[in-house]
DNA sequence: AAGGGATATAGTTAATCCGCTATATGATGG
DNA sequence: CCATCATATAGCGGATTAACTATATCCCTT
């Protein structure tokens, strides 16, 4: 399951349901620097392609099911994209989602 | 029941779980602007004292007990402060605090 | 083509959330 | 005081969430 990149329209109360868990708040600050925060990665660069599931899962003290269904939820937020690779999905963050997000929230909130 | 002025210390993901519902935005928004989405009130200010709660659960279409649930959680968030006057209780924006949310956001996220 | 590895999906359970009704509390006004 | 009004709390049912295990799918490698 690829995420496209452009940012999809979705409601603000949805994005931040998605950024109302403690662990998901947490990958996103991970993958702010995936260099410093995961091992080297064989198959997909770290920065350009991603972060691959098990690694986040691993990081989060959950199993690989869980982590997917947080990063699902990031993903359907707009706050990150997957790509796939072969066998392995990285994720990585949206920064222009993120950055569109804030602008709003200056305004509306 | 009122809320101390001094904005709470209170984790982000708790802050976002108070927003990550339609009906806690719809509040927010319409606390922006009192006087322009509530009637005159007899016995405090709208801009200076804040909304009653009966205003508020009327216009979301809840019954009051649901609207002090959610305005509890937005003052637990600290997004709100209440203000007891009588047998009123006022609820209006903590904007130092909204303001102190989004500029932490801004580095955050 | 077969085995194995990475990810996704299905299905279960416990916990949390959201709405309601009923009731308690606290203040006001005859 | 007593009735009433505004708010808060208690308690309940239905819907969602978060975690898990088990399994399916998809891709690579041999």
């Amino acid at each position: 399951m690829t995420t496209p990149a452009p940012p999809p329209v979705v409601a603000v109360a949805e994005v931040f349901r998605a950024l109302a868990s403690p662990k998901r708040l947490q990958i996103l600050e991970w993958l702010r620097d995936p260099v410093a925060n995961f091992p080297p990665q064989r198959d997909g660069d770290l920065v350009d392609d991603g972060v691959c599931v098990i690694f986040i899962a691993d990081k989060l003290g959950v199993t690989q099911p869980t982590a997917t269904a947080h990063l699902q939820a990031l993903a359907r937020a707009g706050l990150v994209t997957s790509k796939r690779v072969g066998q392995w999905t990285f994720y990585k963050r949206h920064e222009a989602a993120i950055r569109a997000f804030k602008h709003q929230l200056r305004d509306e909130l």
